[in-house]
DNA sequence: AGTCTGACTGGAG
DNA sequence: TCTCCAGCCAGAC
């Protein structure tokens, strides 16, 4: 059994989703990215391969464009490229909205990069 | 069913 | 460190 389907199983409970079968792929992004801790961040491709679809990056950055609409929120701010930049900020209503709603948990940004990256990086595979 | 499109990625130069 | 490039894959048409 692949890592998601053994973790999302639980996450799926705790978000009183009767099972995975209802969970398409967007909908299980947004409850992988809502286990981000605040203060951690991750990128699109480790949320991808914690899914079972590594390479699927690209799909994981593209289901974020829609999870302002998702209930539960989705802490979008808090994924990021793999060089740790924030590539996603144009979608955030105020360019700087990303930025700023990182630097309120406490993340330094600079430069549209996040200082420190990798002792703030929240990899799901392994800290889940 | 075929084509196009990215909030991506890792490697090469 | 940066840019360019080919590979990536589920949705939207």
């Amino acid at each position: 059994m692949r890592f998601f389907e053994r973790k999302f199983t639980k996450l799926a409970r705790q978000h009183q989703m009767s099972n995975m079968e209802d969970l398409n792929f967007y909908e299980s992004v947004y409850a992988l990215a809502r286990e981000i801790p605040v203060g951690r961040v991750t990128s699109y491709g480790a949320l991808a391969r914690a899914l079972g679809r590594a390479g699927a990056a690209r799909m994981v950055g593209y289901a974020m464009g829609y999870a302002g609409k998702a209930t539960p929120p989705v802490p979008a701010h808090r994924v990021l490229n793999s060089q740790g930049k924030l590539s996603g900020k144009a979608a955030f209503g105020h360019p700087m909205l990303m930025q700023e709603l990182l630097e309120a948990e406490g993340i330094q940004v600079r430069n549209d990069r996040v200082v420190d990256f990798k002792t703030v990086f929240w990899d799901p595979l392994k800290e889940l």
